[in-house]
DNA sequence: CTGTATCCTCCGTGATACTG
DNA sequence: CAGTATCACGGAGGATACAG
């Protein structure tokens, strides 16, 4: 349990760490900002972003728990499963957007117009 | 170094896995988001943030090649130093704004105003 | 198709002590 | 004060196979 009378969470920063509880991490911002699209099914997540299986599903329970995706199974032969960007997670859509762009500027920021070469955007 | 050729990368969240390399993990974002309010020297962040100096040293330099802040040596005895956001990072200010407002409104949204109660925003 | 089980690796993080 | 060195650890993330 995150201790909120502890020193650290007095600051202006314990909302920024509540959202980053949240949304932080390696892929929900990723799986997010694709969710806004359209509906998807599971393993067109996995191909679209690259994530295994694992993961993926790991992602989607954390992401469905704070009402950020619905998960609907559907009735069909074999059974599919689509996922949904809720209302509560199109609340960020504008800043899914804006931290997209900021990607861009950086790029442009940091390399100039030198694609593929900048070690600081590396894996 | 990241394959940009890879499939994965040619989608639309190209841009939000670069933001992430820049600005994600756990510290960064908080560290920008009161980096914001004014100049800090480096044992005041240690303390208001409630991290190591190891860690904090890192993420402070990985800040700086991206031009995110500036580091000023002072002619002090003894030595401090002076952490300070630059224009490029002021430019993410809405966003880590919207983020902050965020945590705070899908506190509401999820637990209603039952404050320390929350499973998912536990440590 | 939609996941879960199992195993494993490695990085991020922390504590502490230490240097300049 | 501003960091770095060293040691240690847990957990996030990945690969693969398999189950329903």
């Amino acid at each position: 349990m995150k201790d909120f009378s502890s020193p650290e969470c007095q600051g202006a920063h314990r909302a920024m760490r509540d959202t980053l509880d949240v949304i932080g991490g390696k892929w929900k911002l990723v799986i997010l900002s694709i969710m806004l699209e359209r509906k998807w099914r599971f393993k067109e997540l996995v191909r679209e972003i690259g994530i295994s299986p694992r993961i993926l599903s790991k992602e989607l329970q954390e992401l469905e728990i704070n009402k950020l995706i619905t998960r609907t199974v559907c009735n069909t032969r074999p059974i599919t499963v689509e996922y949904e960007a809720t209302s509560h997670s199109r609340s960020l859509e504008p800043v899914i957007r804006a931290l997209r762009e900021w990607g861009v500027a950086h790029r442009q920021e940091i390399i100039g117009r030198k694609e593929n070469a900048v070690p600081q955007l590396s894996n």
